[in-house]
DNA sequence: TAGAGATTTAGAATATTATCTAAATATCTA
DNA sequence: TAGATATTTAGATAATATTCTAAATCTCTA
């Protein structure tokens, strides 16, 4: 879950799942969002997918972007976890 | 809420919210759970204090930091509002 | 199968972050 | 008020992260 953490703190990232909550994209139409060069996109979806929040499928020429939710929902998890004083025993890495 | 996503990229920041989250702590406290120098646990707090996620008061020759929920819960928004697919409205820099 | 289109990989430059030691500041108490 | 305790600030270093351009890879189609 820590590169779930460490992918959701970029801006741009948080911005292409926002963009993925909707529908899903190929990497050129994601890029065409941001003025930001298409390597510097590809790296960006890249740590989303390592991260696990986001899932690639080759479409022929294209390569699809989808969100994947189940991650977000550990986060989310975690993030509960932290507002109640119940629960004690919530995994996490260090 | 950029701060505050930052802030929980960290894992020792993360140790540190869930360590506040029982009960709270002196700085020497926190950084008495770890096996980094104080001064670089001041620095974790204060990154925590600009995010919003803690609060700090001075007790004497302590001083006291404690969670802050508030933006833990924005954060929760965040993602709920990523998960589901109504709700367009959502507020977010970037 | 050659070329065009879509995406990623490689390599480098710049910026940010995490951490340390040493020194400064603030508070209490004898 | 001098010394002890608690914490932060300053300044430096090493590790990561973001971004770019150029080149490589993969897929489709004429």
């Amino acid at each position: 879950m820590n590169d779930a953490f460490k992918a959701l703190a970029d801006p741009t990232r948080r911005q292409i799942l926002r963009l993925l909550r909707d529908r899903s994209m190929s990497a050129g139409e994601v890029a065409d969002q941001f003025n930001i060069s298409k390597p510097s996109i590809s790296h960006h979806l890249n740590i989303l997918k390592q991260a696990g929040l986001v899932l690639d499928e080759r479409q022929g020429q294209s390569i699809m972007y989808s969100l994947h939710t189940t991650v977000v929902e550990d986060v989310i998890g975690w993030m509960f976890h932290i507002l109640g004083k119940e629960g004690k025993e919530h995994d996490d890495e260090q």
